[in-house]
DNA sequence: AGATAATGCAAAACATACTTTATAACATCA
DNA sequence: TGATGTTATAAAGTATGTTTTGCATTATCT
């Protein structure tokens, strides 16, 4: 299995991980609310993601509803992985940093980070 | 100005970074020592990110130098931004977490980041 | 039943990223 | 000089992602 959505798919699949199972029109609503895009792409997109396992679909109804298989954790790792490799020279202290550095975190952004990392730390 | 670098274009990006300037040979050979790639392709993707102005080269010696015209920081910067959108939900500190959290981060990393945490937090 | 609308599929068109081929210009070595 | 190697360009080919078109099926309304 491959997972690495491309930006399409990843549209798509965060308005099913919101949704949690939606039909094709569903999709296509809010995807076509912020951009102009035609029923058949985002129908066409949705099954080129069933084949690649990216969703499932129950089809016992005519108006087929689709899951996610993949979690948006998953996701998240993924590109985290692929950005760390390329550009990061695979030091997560260097992203942490940028991230942290251009994006000026409010202050519950920040105790939550480090809450975090004092558990981490704690466990050895 | 878009600057977006494609997966081979951050390859070579890395390769000018780490050196400062280099020829198309001096690419060439590192990239090759990687894995299989013709010459011509080097050639070819330098010259594009040419066009694109993603480099700069001079071109009074017969050999032409490149130079790099985005920073690292401007390319992870970027790399950030786009999946903080596509799967972090603009979250900058889901992104730390995730990233930390998979990574078992090593104590002089997580020290290093708690650091940066605490100046961040002072200077207020 | 017949008209209309919604849903779905397959095939093709298009765009972009990547790779290869063919060719030319110049430098150096023997 | 001329053979060889290096660099460069242009053009074409391949792969992948995205969008569009045409058609068929099913449901619903009158």
């Amino acid at each position: 299995m491959d997972l690495k959505p491309t930006e399409s798919e990843l549209e798509i699949l965060q308005i099913i991980w919101r949704r949690g199972q939606c039909s094709v029109r569903d999709v296509h609503n809010e995807l076509a609310a912020n951009k102009e895009v035609g029923y058949t792409t985002t129908l066409k997109l949705m099954q080129i993601m069933h084949d690649k396992g990216l969703v499932e679909r129950d089809t016992t109804s005519k108006t087929h509803l689709y899951k996610a298989l993949i979690s948006r954790e998953q996701a998240q790792q993924g590109a985290l992985d692929k950005i760390l490799s390329t550009v990061f020279k695979g030091s997560t202290a260097d992203l942490v940093i940028q991230a942290l550095g251009q994006h000026r975190a409010s202050k519950d952004e920040i105790d939550a980070i480090k809450n975090f990392l004092d558990g981490f730390e704690g466990e050895k």
